[in-house]
DNA sequence: TTTATTTAATCCGGGATCGGAAATAAAGCG
DNA sequence: CGCTTTATTTCCGATCCCGGATTAAATAAA
């Protein structure tokens, strides 16, 4: 049970402005009133104390409302974009995407490096990752000490908390203290998370998911990944670690354990297609999706029946997903959806068979084909949220 | 985003307070200064506040510490278990069970209706409920105005929040509005919950998960749930509704969907045996489970084996929700688990098999056989935590 | 041009909260 | 019986939120 001070209702409410600012874009004092249920007075007090800070820019147009009203107008207040940079990185198996994004989460200058860093060494990873980091923040026109945070999403089981790596696809080691390796290389507080936990909140702040505040998000990748949105929040099981959905498990098959993803993983589609060079070629290079997408639509019997059954193993899984959360909507996204119609076909009518009968017409499917960038953003967007959240400069009244 | 202002911050300290004398027992006013981390000072306030509306006690002996201290002796502060009653019920399709507690949740009378409700009308349901519940308040030397608040726990969907029955398999009707119904039988507050997420709350009250903010809790009954003990609250899913294993789905078979409750549900265990006259005659009692039990002993082969297969989807199940919520313990409650040992080997096998690697010892799997009244208790914990939570009569300071 | 009206934002005072320092209470010790 | 020790309470200052009065900044009307 935590406990409650002056200062950590401050907090709260210094957030909660910040945030009604954010998402709202350029709104006027009496309307974050309205939305926050904070009386003006309060309102114009954290406002003052936010600009003080300069984490906020007030902006004297754009009173939107009807022309010609008589009173005072209102003075919109916007995130200041400049209050604070920050980086953020989906760290892939077969490519690095990088992008900085200012205090708002505009993305100021992004980098894609298309290397396959699957079980390198720690080292060769850490070097490579924070050789995209300098050079993006380059990128930008910036120095790494205009940097804020850094914050990298990968696959596999995060500890966020921590910044521990439990396991990871692409480390061959595993519980490994990666946030305090690549804060000492770069010098920048560096943390990470989840790359579906990143996606999720990349959807939470600008894409698919920004009207509510419970959500879950499931990610077809080379791992299969789930994040969920509860009040606004990532849900972080206990001690902080992140979902992997790959390692649960459909039912009991002729030789053991079925798990999805044997059924539904990259390497389990991709793997019913081997010796062709050329396909070998583009699976190496992290484009095996989009071959396979090529093929199914050549007709490839072996690939189509593949991608039926990973659908199908998908739906089912969501329908399960859906009976323990109830969200409103679940977004899919990730590499396999590129494997068309029959893959959502069959992931469509699996999961319309298998979701509960009461909660039918609970739970609205969506699908996502953003790029890399768009994770990566979100990656950002978690590092700023932090940002959001800490208590800043002034802590005391403004002089 | 809820907004933060002083009189949320005391509630939140005062819940804080009476939950740390609730769980400790007699406990002094320092010690609460140390373990909430709130000063001495607000401690006393808010003990004071706390005493002045009767929820707590003064005891002035058992100091514990070492005999013979030197200074001022400690006053111990206890939970006024006459401060408040309340009436807890588990309602099941073949009996209900009533305890009626004091504000420590201590049980002070209880009553066991072995009944068959099972698909009665809502208007019959609610009188055997308003009955048992009149009748366990006269048992306990009461009257219902004595009593602050009923909680009822029912097997099913169930919406706490709104008070809304979804779906349940007692009644043959959906979306009820049982809260509603009772409290205006009763005359008294009247709140419904998940039977799931009440003995999920009894045992973080008074069983196996005492000490533990985080804990997932599965009942096999008629019905199989699911409780979620996140950071010392139940987690309800969006919208307050509880979750029902029993939808979920473990695989396609040959008649497509295969859903858990058709492998590991009472009916599909005792489906199993039919025909014989006594066997029927203890189903319909509700005796089926301890019934089944003496043949598994007599060696009865095809219930043997329906254990196993139960046993089997169960401990998957369990490894799915260990995957999802990583929890530090799992308890399993319900009457299934009299099933006996071929049940419970078959669950532990497929848990070890099904559980992935990387999980393996994060989770500790505790089977519990606690009697229906515990499940009561549970009801009345709810109820007791609600009223814990409420403002109480003095919002001021104590004049 | 000047004055009224309207709406936004700020200022001021009240009430509540927490926490630190000092005072008080209640024991044992010598 | 005074001294020491520990627990609790009292007093006081700082912070926070909010309601009401006040000031600010615009339009509409005279």
């Amino acid at each position: 049970m935590k406990t409650a001070d002056p200062e950590l209702m401050r907090a709260i409410n210094r957030l909660s402005v910040l945030d009604t600012i954010r998402r709202h874009g350029a709104i006027s004092r009496v309307e974050i009133s309205e939305r926050t249920e904070l009386s003006t007075t309060t309102v114009s007090a954290i406002t003052a104390s936010l600009l003080d800070d300069g984490l906020i820019l007030t902006r004297h147009e754009g009173d939107i409302r009807n022309e010609a009203v008589r009173g005072r107008p209102r003075v919109m207040l916007e995130v200041n974009p400049d209050a604070a940079r920050v980086v953020g990185a989906k760290i892939a198996a077969s490519r690095m995407v990088f992008v900085v994004a200012n205090f708002r989460g505009d993305v100021l200058s992004t980098l894609t490096l298309p290397i396959r860093i699957d079980r390198q060494p720690i080292a060769v990873i850490a070097d490579l990752v924070e050789d995209g980091v300098r050079r993006c923040v380059v990128d930008a026109g910036l120095s790494l000490e205009d940097v804020d945070s850094v914050c990298l999403g990968l696959p596999g089981v995060i500890e966020h908390r921590t910044g521990h790596i439990r396991s990871s696809p692409i480390f061959r080691e595993t519980n490994i203290d990666f946030a305090a390796e690549m804060t000492a290389r770069l010098s920048t507080p560096t943390i990470i998370e989840s790359d579906a936990h990143a996606i999720t909140l990349a959807h939470h702040w600008f894409g698919k998911a920004r009207e509510l505040e419970d959500m879950v998000l499931i990610s077809l990748e080379q791992t299969l990944g789930l994040g969920v949105l509860h009040r606004n929040r990532l849900f972080r099981g206990a001690g902080g670690l992140s979902h992997n959905l790959g390692d649960l498990v459909l039912g009991m098959g002729a030789q053991g354990i079925v798990r999805l993803s044997s059924q539904a993983g990259e390497s389990a589609i991709l793997g019913e297609k081997q010796a062709d060079g050329r396909f070998a070629e583009a699976v190496r290079l992290g484009r095996g999706m989009t071959h396979v997408q090529a093929l199914i639509q050549a007709d490839d019997d072996r690939l189509i029946a593949a991608a039926v059954r990973a659908g199908e193993a998908v739906g089912i899984t969501i329908a399960n997903i859906v009976t323990l959360f109830a969200p409103p909507r679940v977004i899919l996204v990730g590499s396999s959806l590129a494997l068309g119609e029959p893959f959502l076909n069959s992931l469509r009518d699996a999961y319309a068979l298998a979701v509960p009968p009461s909660l039918k017409g609970v739970s609205e499917l969506v699908f996502d084909d953003s790029t890399d960038d768009f994770w990566a953003q979100g990656a950002a967007a978690v590092a700023l949220y932090e940002l959001y959240e800490s208590p800043w400069s002034t802590t005391g009244p403004a002089l």
